[in-house]
DNA sequence: CGAAACGTTGACCGTTTTCAATTACAGTGG
DNA sequence: CCACTGTAATTGAAAACGGTCAACGTTTCG
């Protein structure tokens, strides 16, 4: 989310290919030979993987910024179809070129490495978002975990509706989980500027997150 | 998931500690300078993060057999606090050798990268399998991921129980999406192996999956 | 053989989804 | 400068779904 410009750093511009796809269109499809990973520059491409039975699961949908299909890097062949879910653009970063960089400099590779590992921090964290039931709870959870500072603020640059999906809600789900931490003084919104209040004595009993085990 | 034993090849075991915690006892603390990654042996592990204000956040619950704070390779010090939530036992990989390992051989670090990546593509896909809104969808997604062969096939090699909270579910509503897609027909159960059958016109009226955009 | 964990099912309740309608805006072209 | 238009933000009401609690059958394993 943050360390996606490393890439881009590694391939200067010549194994950069730029691509236009229309609403539909397939980026690679399984089973082709594995030949770069790609940046989404704007729009939507969404992973499916297809069985051998014809039916077949999404992956993946990856947005403006994020990369995808990394793991084609040490493959010989893309495991599944990416296909643009809206018109969109994405750039290429040729998987010969990209080795190569890799297996020569040291930096590089540990540089990728430790990219990785944040992405697993980060997918991790999302995932356990996840796990908390209730909409108000999981919305402050994500946002604990977008806040910086003291008390803890976030920037909301975009719009909620387009939060909501990534916390596995919908939009009205979202706004009423707004209001409701508005009211019971948990949040305090001012323009585009969330605080995080401390949090209060349990008005609900206490946690009722996570499925128990 | 599938590629942990790499961790163990990098460190013979000079810079392997093994630890024993109680419930509830710290393996490490936010702002600990980091000196070790760890595998789980058994039991289950933590991280939670603390905020500024005092609240905190779950950053991730990791298993027997999985590995924990990976990130920490790349940084001064932990950025959340480890706690045992059950006991158990991890194994420590010293920081040090395995930077030097990391550091010394191209081949390691690739392979290190590689691992990493792989574990953003599943983690991906998890994420992708918990925007499913119904249970019975999310359950197919999942077998469907799990699948093999034709028609696809999936080993269940541990209990229901289990993976019911992977699925962000209870166990119970579990059982229920379980005997729903048997009764309509959309999976087959024999003993441990649940076996897909070819997706049915839909029943429902068309797709009821994730967040609408 | 018995205890503990797993599997299963029912009923009830709370929350979110859905569907629908309305308001608030920001950007655009007249 | 303003009507016009599309998107975002809200809110309401009803239905659907999963969570929770509870009871009970079943399997596993010491």
């Amino acid at each position: 989310m943050e360390t996606l410009q490393s890439w881009a750093d590694l391939i200067p511009d010549e194994g950069l290919r730029r691509r236009s796809l229309a609403k539909g269109e397939l980026l690679f499809r399984q089973g082709d030979p594995a030949a770069a990973i790609y940046l989404v520059e704007s729009g939507r491409v969404r992973l499916v993987r297809h069985l051998e039975d014809g039916s077949s699961v999404a992956l993946h949908t990856a947005r403006a910024g994020e990369t995808l299909a990394e793991a084609a890097l040490f493959a010989e062949a893309y495991h599944c179809d990416a296909v643009a879910e809206t018109p969109s653009g994405v750039a290429a970063l040729a998987k010969g070129p990209l080795l190569r960089v890799l297996a020569n400099d040291q930096a590089a590779s540990l540089r990728v490495a430790r990219m990785f590992a944040g992405q697993v921090r980060d997918l991790r964290a999302r995932l356990e978002v996840r796990n908390i039931r209730t909409a108000p709870e999981r919305l402050v959870a994500w946002l604990r975990l977008e806040a910086t500072g003291n008390p803890p603020r976030v920037e909301i640059d975009r719009p909620w509706i387009e939060i909501a999906p990534e916390l596995g809600l919908t939009h009205e789900a979202v706004y009423r989980a707004i209001s409701t931490l508005e009211r019971d003084g948990a949040i305090v919104r001012a323009g585009r500027t969330v605080t995080l209040a401390k949090a209060r004595a349990a008005p609900l009993g206490p946690e009722r997150n996570s499925p128990r085990t």
